[in-house]
DNA sequence: TCTAGACTTGGTTATTTTGCCAAATAGCCA
DNA sequence: TGGCTATTTGGCAAAATAACCAAGTCTAGA
């Protein structure tokens, strides 16, 4: 299923999945460790029906994965890479302030 | 302006900004170099009008930057590191198949 | 088997986003 | 100045997204 979508759908899913408040606080959540719905509805404050539907969405991008135990679905990040690729993305917008002029990457730049 | 957004704002609004097929067509586009609205006009064949509020919305997140030259504008990269931030992404879910199942990253992975 | 708890799915409404057209703005050159 | 080209902005209709409630599914345990 995943594999008729290309590199660059691929690439705008998983950017549209983490460009929403909430799926992005429950994407840096789970970087401590799985988590299961009830947990992240508690962290969210959403209803659980809203807070399903943003795992799901996050799923499908690949982003989570999910692993059902008992009455509970843990949720847990898809790959280990995720604090970096924050680091990625703070780094992609220079610092402040220079909105019209280019400027060099920071030191610690990719 | 940007600076009283927070960071956690600032990562959503780069996020989203890339998260649509036109914007990320541009921004890759800019890879290679500086391109004017006509040109990524060109590129993508939406409207004008709509090219360039796809412009502004990346110019606002930070991604890109702009410079007026004769009738033209430029738009450019606001840092050399998309390319890597590419390869983040790409990172971030794991290659195809296993959408239940956790799995190593790759040896290339961040 | 029946019940209760944890999630997911369906349905509805409100909000946001897209994309086009038309009009406005900005800069060059005759 | 007037005309021409490049781009932005305003306005609108269509499409997509978000969030809630209610109903359905699945599992463990009485």
């Amino acid at each position: 299923m995943s594999s008729i979508l290309s590199k660059q759908s691929k690439r705008v899913s998983v950017l549209k999945a983490l460009g929403h408040p909430t799926r992005l606080l429950i994407t840096e959540a789970l970087m401590h460790g799985e988590l299961c719905v009830c947990d992240l509805r508690d962290l969210v404050g959403d209803d659980i029906s809203t807070v399903s539907k943003h795992l799901s969405v996050l799923k499908a991008a690949g982003v989570l994965v999910s692993q059902k135990r008992g009455l509970n679905v843990f949720y847990s990040l898809a790959c280990d890479c995720f604090g970096e690729f924050l680091r990625c993305v703070d780094q992609v917008c220079p610092p402040i302030g220079s909105s019209s002029l280019k400027i060099s990457p920071p030191d610690n730049c990719c």
